[in-house]
DNA sequence: GCTTTACCTGAGTGATCGATCAATATAAAG
DNA sequence: CTTTATATTGATCGATCACTCAGGTAAAGC
């Protein structure tokens, strides 16, 4: 009965999750956005109703796929536990990868915005809460697994290693050899191992 | 033979910090400028030359400051790694002071600019590179002290640490309870602590 | 082919951006 | 007090901001 969209919803997302995390919030403008997404004005508008509307449908698509991911390289290790450390070892290797940044994108939206867009800082701290939530399975799969002291607080162990995440991504935007990165990922991907069970018992 | 200034250069240094640091670079007009250091644009133009010469001096104020605080935190503890941790647990405590924000404003920016505003995306930088440096004077302190294993690279030490404290100061942004943000903290002082070698002999 | 209905276009909205500069004000020097 | 040098003011610059909407376009149903 009428016209179909020229522009597929989801490869005019993936562009934008790019540039906006490349970029950032403020710092990307529509013009920017025309361009990437090769659209007009109406039809972003038309398609997602503002800019921070855009924006905030970028983020949950970086979330997702940012969840899945984690999901199937943990899904390739026995233990939920060496599967942690093998992430935490793999994003020592974040400049390899071509992305648009090497920090992530939740954390870069959370240090951006204030309380005058509160609504994109909200969700992007909800997805990071949500991410600390799926650590916190791994934790507790590592348990049932007899990988880890059942005395740990796995709540507290997601915090903590969100935290080296960030900070280890955060660290890998700075103008330093690819070395350097790996160095600092071994280094807390060892103090994570060290968390283990097993490797307790070969110490003792 | 001619004028003074109404404005103390120091205060409205202070003041631009305090709010480039609470809302970023582009979030921050001129407008926000002129009503924070009640200068009309003129007087901030030949006091300053740009919003980015202004923001520069303020990222360099901002690292002073940093550096001599944590120089003077240090002073008071006769062990130059118990300084460390202990600073390590005070930053647990970053919510109870009134910050502009609790994320480091090097880091902030770091994770803001990109190339268009290269110049200070690389005094960010390259502050945080005299960071690292200094962190790296205290493991050699340590070392000296017989704290520290001599065969650890004090240089790694430095980097894995400002690493998490990047990660700590940014995960404190998130929407979570003080007591969160001090458990992160204590975490992390506690595997700086393990480096110790006294309290690897108590362990032995 | 015609009608209907949705989609797309892009010039244009007022607001705000960072920055400039001629006019004015004021403190120091003579 | 006059002169001189500098500081301050605030109207204003062109550019760009996020955003709108009237008009043109094209696909689906008949």
């Amino acid at each position: 009965m009428a016209r179909t969209s020229n522009h597929n919803r989801q490869d005019s997302l993936e562009k934008a999750l790019q540039l906006f995390w490349r970029k950032g919030f403020h710092a990307t403008s529509l013009k920017d956005i025309e361009k990437a997404l090769d659209m007009r004005p109406g039809s972003i508008y038309a398609a997602f109703g503002s800019k921070e509307g855009l924006f905030q449908e970028a983020l949950e698509r970086y979330a997702q796929q940012s969840l899945q991911e984690l999901k199937h390289h943990l899904a390739s290790f026995d233990s939920p536990l060496s599967g942690l450390t093998a992430f935490i070892r793999g994003l020592g290797g974040l400049r390899d990868q071509d992305l648009p940044s090497c920090a992530c994108m939740l954390v870069k939206s959370l240090l951006e915005l204030s309380y005058q867009e509160q609504g994109s800082r909200q969700k992007a701290d909800n997805l990071l809460a949500s991410m600390e939530a799926f650590f916190t399975t791994c934790f507790i799969a590592a348990q049932e697994a007899g990988e880890l002291d059942t005395t740990l607080d796995p709540v507290r162990l997601s915090r903590r290693l969100q935290a080296e995440i960030m900070g280890l991504r955060a660290f890998a935007e700075r103008d330093v050899e690819n070395e350097v990165v790996q160095a600092v990922a071994d280094d807390m991907a060892l103090s994570l191992e060290a968390l283990s069970n097993t490797q307790l018992k070969t110490q003792r």
